[in-house]
DNA sequence: CCACGGATGAAACTTACTTTCACCAGGCGT
DNA sequence: ACGCCTGGTGAAAGTAAGTTTCATCCGTGG
């Protein structure tokens, strides 16, 4: 007893494992069975029972407990759940992941699956690490005030203007989205001062959307760019600038990373201005929500 | 294709917690104010015993086991090892990001920008844990064979559809969106065996989306469904099932995260169709680019 | 209104964990 | 050599944790 007493002062955070190997020589015969077994396969050891346990170490359940107060655990139950814990940190993270890179020729689709997803994560978090709030501010400020609310854009990105327009719509905002040139320039005509326009473009460089985005400015509206190349032609018609960060540059894994990461500023947009008016953006949340209640289906089922 | 047996299974790999929060709308009341706990802090719940977890569930520790076995556990003791690895896995999380909560409502507009980051990047990442490379895989193949493909969606799913329609048309595949329910109906009547109908719903529980795959369904065609859960309607009427892994129930963040994922599973299943043939899709990709070529303007400047 | 089926918790029950205690083996003083 | 302590050990008793059963409750649909 005496010789166990002292070890359990010490509080091992880090490597439990680690710990027990290096006082196992202190321990005694039986409990060094028992040690060695949790050593080898701390994964496998969480799994057992103690009655499991002892008798694969050859003992009695009372010297597994005693082993566990030995290593300075209240009892099994603990000294499982940190096993499991430790066991778990154990495993090397997913190898090597294409960053920002392309798909081998032979990869399968559990691999395809994880670099899409990190580099679609990626995306996200990069974009919303240097988006400056700051500017943020400004734009959510603008659309908050607005008498109008056009969004622009073309192909992919207007799929993300329209869901742009959607989310401003049904917390109240009048806001619009044209899916073709024509009428959006005409639409572009009729704004004014303290109305906004939203060009958004991947790659900055969409002629049709910084045609339109031109056209509302000059009219005196605030003019907002979403694109992820700060230095591309959009940006020179614009009043506020947002930028995403997406590094794909190939067209390979879809121009989705770019999507997401648009999307997200979107996000970030309508939530900044539903917080300015908490009530107001509730309650047109939940009259739309009850809309459409009516074209649900039954709830989950129960059971397996 | 095996009818009876549904593709989809018992497959979590990825995150228990992830997997538990899918199916927490399935669960009844008590257990769904158990899985709440467990999700909100599994290293805590690990920590607990069942006496302890239902009593701050409020409940029973009858109707604890009752949720282990729901989420696919044995007992309590094994689902308290698997959130013991589970939570030491997990990264520590970045200080006082509300996972999947809410919004605080003093919030300033650079913790709202990370707030909806960190929830989007973790949706996209979780529902690549989760997802079944298997499930994944088959259906890869019967787009990669089909005749047709028909995408349905409706609302913020109708977006997702029309991506991956377009995507699919970009590599040369014969795929239909309709953003109208009775057009899709007929389409859907029109399918045969070696087509396959595609159902995307968050909620699982769009009637319009359910109806209409179930008409492919009984055309002979393979039917896919999109969900975040995995227990809803919509799985009932479908041969392969893929699941996101957005846990934002609310409203309040918009379905951003669930759009993302969404998009996540499209852009894999994509690559994946992609890289059945690469010669070909490449081809048909760099036309496509080519065309929308002349709407684009000059290049980026280089220096301010 | 009742029958029905699912959800639920109390209590019985089982299993796992912990403690107690007697025993044994080896060291040590007499 | 003989007791006599001392630490290590497992059997068994005891306690707590986990699991099952079952009666009750409540909402649903006939």
């Amino acid at each position: 007893m005496a010789k166990s007493a002292k070890i359990s002062a010490s509080h091992e955070p880090g490597g439990l494992i680690v710990h027990i190997s290096g006082l196992l020589p202190s321990l005694s015969p039986a409990e060094q069975r028992v040690a060695r077994l949790v050593v080898s396969d701390p994964a496998a050891a969480a799994r057992r029972t103690i009655t499991d346990l002892a008798t694969a170490a050859e003992t009695s359940e009372a010297t597994v407990i005693r082993f566990c107060r030995s290593v300075g655990m209240d009892g099994y139950p603990q000294l499982r759940i940190r096993l499991a814990a430790e066991a778990a940190r154990r495993i090397e993270p997913p190898d090597a992941r294409v960053v920002g890179g392309d798909i081998p020729p032979g990869a399968d689709l559990a691999q395809i699956i994880a670099t899409i997803a990190f580099n679609d994560a990626r995306a996200v978090e990069e974009t919303a690490e240097q988006l400056d709030p700051a500017v943020c501010e400004q734009v959510v400020e603008a659309i908050s005030g607005a008498g109008r609310i056009d969004i622009y854009g073309a192909g992919a990105s207007g799929f993300v203007a329209s869901d742009f327009q959607q989310k401003l719509h049904r917390i109240g905002r009048i806001a619009f989205y044209f899916p073709d040139v024509h009428t959006a320039l005409t639409s572009a005509a009729l704004l004014g001062r303290g109305d906004v326009a939203i060009g958004i473009s991947h790659t900055g460089t969409t002629s049709d959307v910084i045609e339109v985005l031109e056209q509302a400015r000059t009219r005196g509206a605030a003019t907002v760019a979403l694109t992820n190349f700060p230095r591309s032609p959009i940006t020179d018609v614009a009043d506020f600038v947002l930028t995403t960060a997406a590094r794909e540059t190939t067209y390979r894994s879809g121009a989705t990373a770019s999507r997401l990461a648009q999307l997200t500023v979107v996000d970030c947009l309508f939530v900044g201005v539903a917080a300015r008016n908490r009530a107001r953006a509730r309650k047109a949340l939940e009259a739309t929500a009850e809309a459409v209640q009516s074209h649900r289906v039954g709830a989950n089922r129960r059971r397996a």
